[in-house]
DNA sequence: ATACAAACATACATGAATGATTGTAAATAT
DNA sequence: ATATTTACAATCATTCATGTATGTTTGTAT
């Protein structure tokens, strides 16, 4: 038996390894503890001494996902973009190569996006994944009302508009792709779908 | 106690209604029969003469919902149409506008979209979501070819990669706007996105 | 009027998952 | 060297949904 602090750090990944595999598989709330424990190689003690129930391994997983993206997108935001439809554009695409190329996060996608429980009352969990949507939805917010105040919307666009359909689009491609299990190129469908839709919203300069 | 052949046919309707908001509040495996048999003002074992298990009162929840816009597609699949791509722009805007405006049919939509358990070994429920899924896209493949073979998909789309691109949008767009709690006005960017992308893929008369 | 079947309600048996408790070997502090 | 946590394993009681079996009332055919 080993009881080192890095060796109880290694069976904590262990165990959210294996959790994100079997919530993959069997969906999560069709996956027991007890399943989730034999995948790590431990018992469903181990699990409790770690995370206080189901709920918590789901949160921690989800607390694991952080696209590089991400700092690329607050910098613009905060420091001004003089092309901010580009770099949606931009970071969009790079998101779906990271995604095409990483088990792991597709994983963790799937269970946000497809194996969340959706309920009218949030519980815990839900909630946590509504919160991760809006702000990501207040960043594509922020980027295209600076396009706006570029002049560089096309008409008949409202900045909540414009970010509602993009956030549509990609929250529909992951989506759509891990639930068919990757049975078409997430890569050209999302180059395509990405270019055709901020294409539409940005001012031609025709 | 009332038991004549109408009688037993409106419990029938009454236990899938139920089922529908209950499903719809708790998601389906967070929802027990008892929770559903109660708000129907029933007990388990009317839902159990009607329906073999929990499985079956899903499938019939689905089989429920019928799109009048699908005898339009399938009418035009079959005996052809000069436009198809304008007939998938404006049969997807009336499709929003109806769901836009049937409760029921939200709720339906929502449980089969978002609430819908997924497995990679897909259980007998999760695959008849999948099937319907696959049919839409087969009719959606079937118009986009008839387009294509007319000339008029612009350069850089394929067929496939075309009908993929919409679907995940028209996906995308259902699931946000219930998942939001329908938090924003799905007519107007349901519109705007499909007039997008049918554009970005139409062959433009320049 | 009688018999049977339809349309449920009620009661029970089963199994699975949870959460809490307890036990314990090793690590760490003193 | 000893005491005390740490990091689990193992066991147990409880809950809870499911499925089935059986009871009961009413419609319906003869």
């Amino acid at each position: 038996m080993r009881r080192t602090k890095e060796d109880a750090a290694k069976t904590r990944e262990e165990v959210l390894a294996a959790a994100a595999e079997v919530f993959f598989e069997n969906g999560v709330s069709g996956s027991s503890l007890d399943k989730i424990a034999r995948r790590a190689g431990v018992t469903r003690g181990a699990i409790y001494w770690h995370f206080k129930d189901k709920a918590e391994v789901l949160t921690a997983l989800h607390s694991e996902i952080r696209l590089p993206q991400e700092e690329l997108v607050d910098h613009a935001i905060e420091h001004g973009h003089d092309d901010p439809l580009s770099l949606i554009e931009q970071a969009s695409i790079e998101v779906v190569h990271i995604l095409a190329n990483d088990e792991q996060q597709q994983r963790i996608f799937a269970i946000m996006i497809l194996g969340c429980e959706f309920t009218e009352d949030p519980s815990e969990t839900a909630q946590r994944i509504i919160t991760a949507n809006a702000e990501m939805y207040e960043k594509l917010q922020k980027l295209i009302d600076m396009a706006d105040r570029q002049g560089k919307l096309a008409p008949g666009w409202t900045v909540d508009t414009a970010a509602r359909a993009f956030q549509c689009c990609m929250n529909g491609l992951f989506a759509e792709w891990l639930r068919s299990g990757k049975s078409f190129p997430v890569i050209d469908v999302g180059e395509r779908l990405v270019r055709s839709v901020i294409g539409s919203i940005r001012q031609r300069a025709d």
